[in-house]
DNA sequence: CTGAAAGCGCTTACAG
DNA sequence: CTGAAAGCGCTTACAG
């Protein structure tokens, strides 16, 4: 039973386009172009409307003009997460930020969609039917369908990270390759050479690429790249794992380890099974969030810029929006290494 | 320049009401009526039009419902930030989870607007044109005039945390004053007798609250209330205040923290300056973030729901627009004492 | 309980 | 460059 809350209603005050075009002496028709910015308008007419629009507070009405233009003037970002746990992840909020910001000055709405696998059928059945002009997506897990169907439906579509899913769809994602290697090759001009790492989740290309990366920077070093264990995103998976590479060899002296949010659990058993980072183990994380610049000691680590990405992934859905051509079908952020205490 | 970016329109594919009515053998006042389960349809009518929706995956144009509803079908989350730092937050990601748990099911959108308060006006002309139904707000700053000024222009609103600001809206919040009233019960039942505090920011209510919870907790085991030291919501502000309060106090035996996550630079701060948690010096914190229960050692805390803060602003902010009579004016979640190592 | 009709506030061909 | 008119897809008195 899906339950509906009535919401009471009585027609909202404020002016109407048309009182603004009696203002400025001018059509509706006119005041429409004004407002969408449409080129063939006198600069007169511009002007009068500008000025009746400001004295009058006009704003207009979106619910009015999305079914007249048919376009939502929305966008949704959505959030495929089983638990949604993403939504206190620093990346998360960068992204967030980097939306909003882009999407400031034109008005456009951004609905917030959480969705959990299960509940796909449902949100493509809404998203299909023009609730919102395209989509925004960020945390894909494994081979998710969701980017793909909702191309299917037409709805332009931006991944944020690369999605593993066969077939393709335009996404925006830090190059985790060249931070990877990166990382790397700033441990071995350390002098290191028993460079281990706490790779991520093998469902997420952030884990799968950073992973690749280190494996490169071994290989151009001409060492062995046998010291692998997996987490996911949280310090406790990291304890387990960096345990295990201990166990297995007790001599690294370096270790990459594919989020700071890791590196914090890993940090802690070095600690605890009494090794110095970095005089033991140099270490090395991804992300440079705030987490790393206080932990003990302070981590280098692969910056990223979240808020760049989610900026560029507006952009990217918004050029498409507006038939822009010549659009990039996916874009790879820079990374660069940020050096503190402990690599 | 307020840059408009252009959206290429073609009409949605998908069937109208109009189909669904005609395969139900109804009017489409009839189809409009059981959509927005209005009471006075027949059962029979009513089972037709639900297997006519079924059937065709009918799923109603929301601009449309908005413009002749005279209602938005949509809730506004604003976050009232400076920077905007919130979004990271787990107390926001909590928060924002209960808001969409308790908006599932029904048909009303969830936008996000973040805006600084030099950006007020805008938003306040935006919303008071009829964009949304109402509006949530979460992190207000000291006497921020955005939940009044909102009501004013007679949107409904909610505010998660208590506001400072005179006047008074509804609110949803944690019992912040016994949260800081149990935790110093907690750490006298220790035999604690120099137990101090690291205050959250006096200008939000769960800083002035909780210091208030610490002051009556004194007063009751008539200990002394002098060794207090404010900080933000930072694990470094946190740190400052500790090294503060260890100058003035040496002998302090036990202190209660606003937040877990400015406990974390507390934590760092006694074990730089060799005391030992609990056995020197007993840490309780507030919130019960994630962060608690992977601090060295494990942290003792207040716990806050902040799922249930979000759900519990949305039932209310929807029992209004429903019209519903004998809503509380505002709600004190109940905390409680979480029990680790630190205390 | 139900239907025909008006109307919500815009945008957009169309004609000029 | 501009305006009159049609129409977007619903909801809602109104009458029955």
């Amino acid at each position: 039973m899906s339950v509906m809350t009535e919401i009471d209603r009585q027609r909202r005050p404020g002016p109407r386009i048309e009182e603004v075009a009696r203002l400025a002496g001018v059509s509706k028709s006119t005041v429409s172009r004004v407002i969408n910015g449409e080129q063939y308008v006198s600069a007169k007419a511009r002007d009068a409307v500008h000025t009746a629009i400001t004295h009058l507070k006009y704003s207009p009405n979106q619910a009015a003009r999305s079914l007249a233009g048919n376009r939502a003037n929305a966008i949704a970002l959505i959030v495929s997460e089983q638990g949604s746990r993403v939504l206190g992840d620093p990346f998360f909020a960068g992204v967030l930020r980097g939306v909003h910001a882009e999407l400031t000055g034109r008005r456009i709405q951004l609905l917030l969609m959480l969705s959990r696998p299960e509940d796909h059928d449902d949100l493509l059945a809404y998203l299909a039917s023009g609730h919102v002009d395209g989509a925004l997506l960020v945390s894909l897990h494994g081979d998710d369908p969701l980017p793909l169907r909702l191309q299917e439906f037409g709805l332009p579509v931006v991944a944020g990270g690369r999605p593993l899913a066969a077939g393709s769809v335009p996404f925006v994602d830090s190059d985790n390759f060249t931070g990877g290697l990166d990382a790397v090759r700033h441990l071995v001009s350390l002098g290191r050479t028993r460079i281990a790492t706490v790779a991520g989740p093998r469902d997420m290309a952030a884990g799968l690429d950073r992973l690749s990366g280190w494996r490169r920077g071994l290989g151009e070093a001409k060492l062995s790249a046998d010291l692998v264990a997996e987490a996911d995103f949280t310090p406790e998976s990291g304890a387990i794992a960096m345990s295990e590479l201990l166990d297995r060899a007790p001599g690294i002296d370096a270790v990459f380890v594919a989020a700071d949010i890791i590196a914090l659990g890993v940090l802690k058993v070095l600690h605890a099974r009494g090794r110095r980072v970095p005089e033991d183990v140099a270490v090395v994380g991804f992300d440079d969030s705030l987490l790393a610049s206080t932990a003990t000691p302070p981590l280098t680590t692969v910056r990223q810029d979240v808020e760049q990405l989610g900026r560029t992934m507006t952009w990217r859905l918004l050029g498409e929006l507006a038939g822009d051509s010549g659009l990039p079908p996916s874009l790879l952020l820079p990374t660069s290494l940020v050096l503190r205490a402990s690599a």
